[in-house]
DNA sequence: ATCGTTGTTGCAAGAGCTTGCAACATGGAC
DNA sequence: GTCCATGTTGCAAGCTCTTGCAACAACGAT
């Protein structure tokens, strides 16, 4: 858990939002404080789960549209999961995807640096201009592809 | 895994199925006489619509259940296009991912001599084994890039 | 041809997310 | 403080997929 450390982040949307002809609710409020205090990575339906323990009357619909709103705002980004769900990061510090391994479920952070090669060779070649924030990368951790060379089935 | 036969590739499956104990039934007949005509990509309510144009009674249940099944077998593998949804490769003939634009929406395949400095890297520093066929990259294509370059809107 | 085992199917319900639309409430104007 | 324009909300319906479960049918055995 970092950040938040800094000039509070989020005190400044309801500027942007108004500067925007856009609009201060209750229920902007209430995703917000609930993104402010959610760490990295958020499921939507998670989100939403958590906004009715604040606001049970919270609905998903408005939930989904004011994540759109944030992320137009540059306070989230969204990308898929493995499964295709997705996966909101809050306050994206620095750009980075995901690795996911499909055996044991777990999730690491793929850094600009181990998928640089990748990004510029699609620069190169193609004019390609990867966002890494939407990507998740699926395959087997170290220890799943040991253990399945191992157990052969 | 399995090994598919370069002449009538579907022509085996039938076999491959009672050597598992599994059955031939007149649904996953309908599903492979589909996949057989689709080429590449295909998604997953497409496939359901496709089988319901044969066969009315089709149900989504079925069919998804029999996509899992072939791609136990080999005959297909799927992803997650840049919405999430389920996007499946039929008979891949080579380790591929997706390339997708997220401004004009097309997608292009993504070979794995591009992906290969990543991929090396990966393996390399964590011994984390990708999977090419389950990726999609998102960003700008070189066209949007440029046009989103010159003109702010 | 009939039987029994057990893999499959279809239904119904539900999760996760999206969208059209009418009613509502924010926030600048007066 | 009151009004109004219009950005937002909540509902309802729908799409894509998943899962539990009881009924069904494929297929080897008889």
């Amino acid at each position: 858990m970092t950040a938040v450390t800094k000039i509070d982040p989020w005190g400044s949307i309801r500027d942007l939002l108004h500067d925007r002809g856009m609009r201060w609710t209750p229920q902007r409020r209430t995703l917000i404080e609930v993104l402010s205090r959610a760490d990295g990575h958020v499921g939507g339906a998670d989100l939403v789960e958590r906004c009715r323990a604040i606001d049970p009357t919270t609905t998903p619909s408005t939930v989904y549209r004011t994540l759109d709103v944030l992320e137009d705002l540059g306070f989230i980004r969204h990308g898929h999961g493995a499964d295709g769900r997705e996966e909101f990061h809050v306050l994206p510090t620095r750009d980075h995807g995901h690795l996911h391994c499909g055996a044991c479920g777990q999730t690491w952070e793929l850094g600009e640096g181990e998928a640089q090669g990748m990004v510029d060779a699609l620069r190169g070649k193609r004019g390609f201009e990867v966002d890494l924030s939407h990507v998740t990368i699926v395959g087997r951790c170290a220890d799943c592809a040991a253990a399945e060379g191992a157990r052969k089935d």
